[in-house]
DNA sequence: TAATAACTGTGTCCGTCGGATACAGTGTAC
DNA sequence: GTACACTGTATCCGACGGACACAGTTATTA
């Protein structure tokens, strides 16, 4: 059943063996993986390449191979770097829906910290214990409320979901070149085609007269959390 | 005001000017950008090379460039071709909630049709008339609902980035060479970890007793649909 | 009709990417 | 002291996106 860990997994999920002869090494995985992260966070997912961890770190590309078997997982372990240590939500009073407010708060703070975080922690893909205890986290705060399991685990997915898309949002918005923000260059892609996209048209005009700041994160938020809460009260009896 | 149109900004919203001298191009636009799409669908967005493209209608690499500045112009051009005309939501029936509903319905089939949309519709990028078509809808659906622009347009990016997140997550589930999905691996990680992830192996437990099917996308909109109609009844006396 | 200008597709070249492999130096265990 | 395990380096490969020069083709103009 449980079938034979990737290499990927041995690194996430055990401490590295070191070597009882030989050179001492110059590096350390955690050295290479903060520089990964480092470099990510200034340049973008893409400027990660061997070459300038190696560069980083003074030593050359081929030199990286040592510690890792390749660029997957280096981008695993900088994913488990950067997301961290699960928060701990038992200081959060109040029942389940602070704590999940909190927690996805927290959680849309990793994805601004760093952005390309979205981009590693999608689709089939090995998960280190940094990650698995986020999920804990988010699970262990709806314990007890009644919801099935298949309905917490979607619960959560949709709440983390909503955190990276967010973030995501707002990166976009801060990294262009151009100052335009999206709803800017919405609003400039319809000038002119008014009879296209009216109701756009219309919603883009009323949005610049009304002013005022918009929390695209919490408001959604609020929004999932209402629902939930319907769900579980219509639940208790 | 309004900038001078990138090349991608004109491949997307203006028709093609032909030339008047010299040999008949071979190629079209739209024959280029159905070539990527299949490539993308079958293979994934990381087999779309301008070599592949390029053998699959019949010419050499190179030739592609007459056609297009370069890659991020094709990947825009095959990511409106695969969001496809946005859908009218006039024939749906009961006001904005169904409307949403079967938009977000539509939104996620996209999605899953071509798997690779959720990597190109992500931040700042050029956008087509189809794309924004399909927000115009959405908001065309929130109309007379008492919301206000910024609430409706937060909306509209809630339900999409569910729609979106949960196809990545069927995807993810679907094309991975081992028959695990998710949970499965989840499952497995936490096999022998019970003490580290006490609230998630109590509910994969239950989960795996519980049986039944679960729908993540239905029951996210559901939730969220939920905490929009609660706000919209409290604006509306 | 002939020349010109515009446009097409091709071939060659470049820098960068992830990675395989062979090799020389280094330190521990026997 | 010697063998072995281990380190970092240098070299090489195929594939990638793209720049550039070139030859062939076609409509316009003289």
């Amino acid at each position: 059943m449980s079938q034979a860990p990737s290499n990927a997994h041995r690194l996430l999920w055990e401490s590295p063996v070191l070597p009882r002869r030989g050179p001492k090494p110059t590096l350390t995985l955690t050295a290479i993986t903060d520089a990964g992260v480092a470099l990510a966070d200034e340049e973008g997912l893409a400027a990660v390449t061997m070459q300038r961890i190696a560069a980083a770190v003074g030593v050359t590309k081929m030199a990286l191979y040592r510690y890792l078997p390749g660029k997957v997982e280096l981008v695993a372990l900088m994913t488990e770097a950067a997301m961290g240590d699960a928060p701990g939500l038992d200081t959060v009073a109040g029942g389940w829906r602070p704590k999940l407010h909190e927690w996805a708060r927290l959680l849309f703070a990793g994805f601004v910290r760093h952005p390309w975080l979205a981009d590693t922690t999608v689709g089939a893909r090995p998960i280190g214990p940094h990650e698995l205890g986020w999920t804990e986290q988010a699970v262990a705060a709806l314990l007890g409320t009644g919801l099935r399991a298949a309905e917490t685990l979607d619960v959560v997915a949709t709440l983390a979901s909503h955190a990276k898309a967010m973030a995501q949002h707002a990166a976009a918005a801060g990294d262009d070149t151009a100052e335009e923000d999206l709803t800017g260059a919405m609003g400039a892609l319809i000038d002119g085609r008014e009879d296209r996209f009216p109701a756009l048209a219309a919603t883009l005009d009323a949005l610049a007269r009304e002013g005022g700041q918009d929390d695209a994160l919490d408001f959604g938020l609020t929004r999932i959390l209402d629902g939930v809460e319907l769900l579980i009260t219509a639940r208790t009896p």
